[in-house]
DNA sequence: CCGGCAATTTGAGTTTGGTCAATTTGAAGC
DNA sequence: GCTTCAAATTGACCAAACTCAAATTGCCGG
């Protein structure tokens, strides 16, 4: 179902890495031809191995992209939601889509065939540069990712999830899941389970977990708590 | 140290993502005031948080890029070697480096300012074409990397990480480990005493470790317990 | 060849986090 | 309010992987 782009959308795609810093004009031409899409829940916007002919912009809603090995195994890559593009780097290179993408609730996206915009990279070089911030943006979250997956515990990687969502650097805050708690756990690399665990050990950092928010009663704690050095939880001197 | 460059080294940057697929015009007016540069092992190329102005260029040896963690881990984020360019990303989009740099082995480097190739971009376009190339394949292996963390075993991680190296896939084949054991352990996220035990635990699918050489007996065999799904492994039958 | 030292392996114990299953909770629909 | 069902939590058990330390191996230089 498309849907056509209003005043409002176009406003998020000015938030957009890759968009946001463009001229009105290049900018209208760009997605001259696009439209907004809507996704229920479950959808799927692309597969691992599709051929990679268009990148994304979240309008509304949250999206998941993710590997699957060949055993079938999901491992979660990314969360997208609102004012964020993806997909723009298999896009722009072509060849295959190396994730495929879902949307996590219902969703309203932007797809922009890469075409218009590699046309466009001949005569407007301020768009290549676009294209690099953003997918440099998205190397660095990956870069990230990877230092929490190699370098914490699961607790220290939740408490950094929550971290990342407060409002404020110190203090007493309350936090909304942005998302259901499997999709949580996937995107940190642990099992539901494990999550669950994990939630309730870090009540001993002064957080507690109601449905769907999360309360620090002290941001700066869970702070030392997410960046304490791993071998020092488990000798078992994390806890206070 | 600096060094000219040689028709050798000039060979070598002609098979880099970034640089390879340059007219020699281009290339060589970018590579112009660049020159080898010697590290012995150990030595840092660059910090965390420098500001990023210039990347690199593998002519001989190894290096690796990795995040410090507030508390002082390191976490590999990856290694390069001859023919290989990496930290372009940074550089391009200004800022800082996300990760340090530092020589493994004793290696000759040409190191790039960015400042040369930002400028001709905005007269061809085929260099910000080649940057996205470039920082896509980068993009691709990060995507790699956590997939394999969130998804496999530490001992499928190694017999991944031997596979890659495998320059047959069936039969037996013989493989030089490119790097000392504890890198090894780092790059595929784990300490090396449980690489010491993987490695053990990987004879019973047909693969012997004897000094800097991994011999496979049965690619194909180490391939199907590579692909195998993780919570198969973990509920014991894993094994033959 | 010998000695020194760094890298690696091995041993022992602990913790993290997975698998499997049962129970509880919460949301949605009637 | 009740029922249904998916999501989440909890329990039990197990193994992967960590920490720490000791033993072994291999490389390099004299």
């Amino acid at each position: 179902m498309q849907l056509p782009i209003s005043n409002t959308d176009f406003k998020v795609v000015r938030e957009t890495a890759l968009l946001g810093g463009l001229s009105d004009a290049a900018l209208r031409n760009i997605i001259s031809d696009s439209s907004a899409q809507q996704y229920t829940r479950g959808q799927t916007l692309f597969t691992q191995g599709d051929n990679a002919d268009a990148f994304f912009v979240v309008l509304e809603g949250w999206i998941k992209v993710f590997r699957l090995t060949t055993s079938g195994t999901e491992a979660v890559i990314g969360i997208f939601t609102r004012g964020q593009n993806f997909a723009e780097a298999a896009a722009f290179t072509g060849g295959v889509y190396p994730v495929s993408g879902e949307a996590v609730t219902d969703s309203r996206l932007l797809r922009v065939s890469a075409r218009r915009l590699f046309e466009r990279i001949r005569e407007s070089p301020e768009i290549g540069l676009a294209m690099l911030a953003s997918t440099s943006q998205h190397l660095h979250l990956l870069v990230r990712q990877i230092e929490a997956l190699k370098a914490h515990t699961g607790a220290q990687r939740i408490a950094e999830f929550l971290l990342e969502l407060a409002a404020s650097s110190n203090g007493r805050c309350v936090v909304d899941l942005p998302y259901d708690r499997a999709l949580i756990a996937a995107r940190l690399g642990m099992k539901p389970e494990s999550l669950s665990r994990a939630f309730n050990r870090l009540a001993d950092f002064g957080v507690s977990i109601v449905q769907r928010q999360a309360i620090i009663e002290d941001v700066e704690r869970l702070q030392d708590f997410a960046e304490r050095e791993r071998a020092e939880i488990m000798r078992g001197r994390g806890e206070d």
